[in-house]
DNA sequence: TCAATACTGAACCAATGAGTTCAGTAACAT
DNA sequence: ATGTTACTGAACTCATTGGTTCAGTATTGA
């Protein structure tokens, strides 16, 4: 979740679900050093969000959709519960949250 | 969306799930002075996520439903974006994925 | 009026994180 | 064999963030 925060990692996941990438054709779209689209690849990695490996001295990225798709079932669950749970404050809620911006 | 990248952050969302609160009420169940809970408050605020006014000396927290269902959007529409994409990629992945971790 | 309550502003600290540079090392291509 | 390419490790800078404390200010209740 919190792999997600930042936006350059975001729009790496992006990227990469137009097709698996290596570091350096990462690199060539983003102002950034190599070594840091390599950190934040790293992270995302971590994070189980892709899948990497080394072929030569090539390392190619890809994206795993399974772990992407339990990220978005931890939120879709607890929007279920918070939405559960204020459906009794509405009214309170029209009288007090005018403003919807 | 970063605004939910704290589990403390995650908590009082959860916890003002179960309703309003005040900030005091809220810090009464986190191992955390009372300041540093109403940082929280503020953080989830600007994004959106809370809505909170002064009634006397006290602030009532509050969540707000439709920015909560915003961000849950924002997660579902790119997770859909990855996936269609990924489909013509699937073959691929399943030589090279094989490690399920 | 006076003390307690509930928050707020400001200043501060430590840890994390994004990003860099530089000096490697391993693999390719010629 | 050698130069180039593609990445990696380590060390460093700088800004942000999570968290604190302390000294206010405003509200409430007795």
């Amino acid at each position: 979740m919190a792999a997600l925060a930042d936006p350059t990692r975001v729009e790496i996941v992006d990227r990469l679900s137009a097709g698996p990438a290596s570091v350096t054709e990462l690199a060539g779209d983003f102002p950034m050093s190599l070594r840091g689209v390599l950190k934040h690849v790293h992270v995302l990695e971590d994070a189980g969000l892709v899948h990497t490996q080394k072929r030569g001295r090539v390392r190619q990225c890809q994206l795993r959709p399974t772990a992407l798709a339990a990220t978005a079932r931890w939120l879709e669950e607890r929007r279920h519960r918070w939405e559960r749970r204020l459906d009794h404050l509405e009214d309170y809620l029209r009288d007090n949250d005018e403003e919807s911006s």
